[in-house]
RNA sequence: GGGGGCGUAGCUCAAUUGGUUAGAGUGCCGGCCUGUCACGCCGGAGGUUGCGGGUUCAAGUCCCGUCGCCCUCGCCA
């Protein structure tokens, strides 16, 4: 039986029903008081003569109780959106409930008003379900219900928050870029949009605000911060979302130290504000290379060991050919890690495992030893760890019988994914990550600096820019082997996470022709893309350079989550989806015209058939 | 684009060698219960086994295709 309760909603700006409080507000010293609460019926325990009713709302949880003869003429269920007035009081000695912040207290309710009625909840709108991803997404409004979701997206607004007042107190200005901007063919794959006015041109979504912030250096604002959406038409992960946010920032009159150091600041005081955690500043530094040669990544995690060991000296020792051999290439490395208490605990379908993701990565296969009680032991290079050779080869490592060592050898970067990708693999398998997010010494912050300027790329046969094509170089005469170029790149990694990146930038028109040029980007090719920018640099340009943080990622690791989808109200599949309001979708052929569009190849049309091939 | 995993009731899962009417828990609905808060007890409803084809006397189970989700390699200046 439905009451006549729900009539009673259009009352004016001053309703009845609405609320006092919330339902994470009353305590002991609200007793006796009467008070009206808002929220979403959580939970219904009807006991006869006594009905209980959880109520929910961002805030919190109340238990209010109904008579019997209230409940009897009023329907409700999960998840309805209700009103109730009534008195508080205190719960009897026995019955509290110390797990809730009001759990002294309970609402004996005189009036009930039913504000919405709700289907049938999908899920339960609680902490530690287990339901699929897809049914979450498809139902994200109830998802977000969830008081876990919901303190996600809060945290989030507190970070966000207190990065705004900290770049504010250091004088940083906020200024917004435009959404709708120029594509560019280098980096990430550019989402379009095409252009109404102009047929047959598009602007692109900016893939960072990288030249705009640029040019507002040049503009003179000085110190320029901003919450920044990025689009990046690339494959996810699970630390990876088609659109992002950075916290983006770039600063006039600087070099690395100073744009450290404005970081530092910055993230002491928002770790302080939001979480009470007081961070070791400056953060530990370290150049790529050692990054790369200690840890085998460029985003190393640096809360634990089973750091690379160089084996270049031991391998004439040990006489393994394959490992000689490897050696005499060109760029060729043999390198190990030496996994603690690895002989027993890695078992062999461990090592099946460990092997299948080397080989993955691209590695011929796993070579391993367990060094057993003289010199022996187990494992294909076993053979060659026998007496000295062994001996030196444990002294090296810092091992011993019972652990387990894992052998990479190849061309260098080859070495170093495998060994980094293992390290992390065997650190979680032995769980060596120590857990935890709520204390300082659960951050292990580090900069990495000194990046090659320029990678290879086999693709097109041509150097492309490690960062980006307006990165300094250490060496502004760019003299010597252009492969071996450094640049004034650096990143700020996060327990193995990279959580952005930036650099000191080319301030110099002439300089930045000559990068170009390096690039094999024409004097006409880059006037066509970056002649804006070029002109830019030519009408005084300070030295400057910026940093940009990943928004979505540094949010995920201080509330300990290992992917950033529970951090995004909305987020996208794998495939770039959004299940909840279907995009993309088809679009009617009358829109396409609109926008000079016409479909090509597969897709489905607006009216839900399949699209007939361009020129049929 | 490649590799791997998953897809059965609203949700989480089970179903022997291919074999009777596809089950359980939970949620939902109804009934009982005055102190619960993962309430308890009794009853009920709820299924295109992702979709399409095939093999077979017989398919949730085997084969082919396809779609979706997750992880991952490539990719992500």
């Amino acid at each position: 039986m439905t009451t006549d309760s729900t009539q009673t909603l259009a009352t004016g700006s001053r309703a009845s029903w609405r609320r006092t409080h919330t339902c994470g507000e009353l305590r002991s010293s609200h007793i006796g008081s009467t008070v009206t609460l808002n929220g979403w019926v959580a939970g219904r325990r009807d006991h006869g003569g006594i009905y209980f009713v959880d109520l929910r709302d961002r805030y919190g949880m109340t238990q209010v109780t109904l008579a019997t003869e209230l409940s009897d003429r009023t329907q409700f269920s999960t998840e309805w959106v209700v009103a109730i007035t009534g008195e508080v009081v205190a719960r009897e000695s026995g019955n509290a409930n110390a797990e809730l912040p009001t759990g002294e207290v309970e609402v004996r309710v005189k009036e009930l008003v039913v504000l919405s009625q709700a289907t049938v909840p999908p899920f339960e709108v609680d902490d530690g379900i287990e339901t699929a991803v897809e049914i979450r997404l498809r139902h994200r409004h109830v998802d977000l219900r969830r008081p876990e979701m919901t303190r996600n997206l809060i945290h989030r607004s507190r970070f966000i928050g207190a990065m705004r007042r900290a770049f504010e107190a250091q004088d940083f200005v906020e200024v917004e870029t435009p959404i709708l901007t120029k594509a560019t063919p280098e980096g990430a794959r550019d989402y379009l949009v095409p252009s109404r006015v102009h047929p047959g041109e598009f602007y692109a979504l900016p893939q960072s605000p990288q030249i705009f912030k640029q040019i507002l250096m040049v503009s003179g604002l000085d110190r320029y911060f901003q919450v920044a959406r990025c689009f990046r038409d690339e494959d996810l992960r699970a630390d990876r979302q088609p659109e992002f946010t950075q916290l983006d920032m770039e600063m006039s009159f600087v070099a690395e130290d100073d744009v450290f150091e404005a970081w530092e600041k910055v993230m002491a005081s928002v770790f302080d504000e939001v979480m009470g955690i007081q961070l070791a500043t400056p953060f530990a530094r370290l150049t790529w290379r050692e990054a790369m040669d200690r840890f085998g990544s460029d985003k190393p995690d640096l809360r634990y060991g089973l750091e690379l060991v160089d084996l270049a000296q031991w391998v004439p020792l040990s006489g393994f050919k394959v490992f000689e051999g490897a050696l005499a290439e060109k760029n060729g490395r043999v390198m190990a890690i030496c996994v603690p208490g690895g002989g027993s605990a890695i078992s062999r379908g461990q090592m099946k495992t460990l092997e299948s993701r080397a080989k993955e990565l691209g590695a011929q296969g796993l070579a391993w030893w367990k060094p057993g009680e003289s010199g022996g032991g187990a494992g294909p290079v076993a053979r060659f760890c026998e007496g000295d050779s062994g001996a030196d080869l444990l002294a090296r490592l810092g091992g011993g019988e019972g652990d387990l060592v894992l052998f990479c050898a190849g061309e260098q970067r080859l070495v170093w994914k495998v060994l980094g990708a293992l390290r992390t693999d065997c650190a979680r398998r032995l769980e060596l990550i120590p857990k935890g997010h709520t204390a300082a010494e659960h951050y292990c912050f580090a900069w990495v600096v000194d990046f090659p300027m320029y990678e290879w790329d086999e693709e097109t046969g041509a150097f492309m820019s490690a960062h980006h094509p307006f990165t300094a170089p250490v060496d502004p005469t760019l003299a010597g082997d252009q492969g071996e170029l450094m640049s004034r790149a650096y990143d700020l990694v996060l327990n193995g996470w990279e959580l952005g990146s930036g650099s000191i930038r080319i301030h110099d028109q002439k300089l930045q022709a000559r990068i170009f040029d390096q690039l094999g980007i024409s004097p006409q090719e880059a006037r066509a893309k970056f002649g804006f920018l070029l002109d830019a640099l030519g009408s005084g340009a300070p030295p400057h350079g910026g940093f940009a943080m990943g928004l979505d990622r540094v949010v995920a690791l201080t509330l300990g989550l290992e992917g950033i989808r529970d951090v995004i109200a909305f987020p996208k599949t794998t495939s770039a989806t959004d299940l909840m309001c279907g995009a993309p979708s088809p679009v009617p052929d009358r829109q396409l015209a609109e926008v000079h569009v016409a479909r090509a190849g597969r897709g489905r049309t607006a009216e839900g058939g399949a699209a007939s091939p361009a020129g049929a």
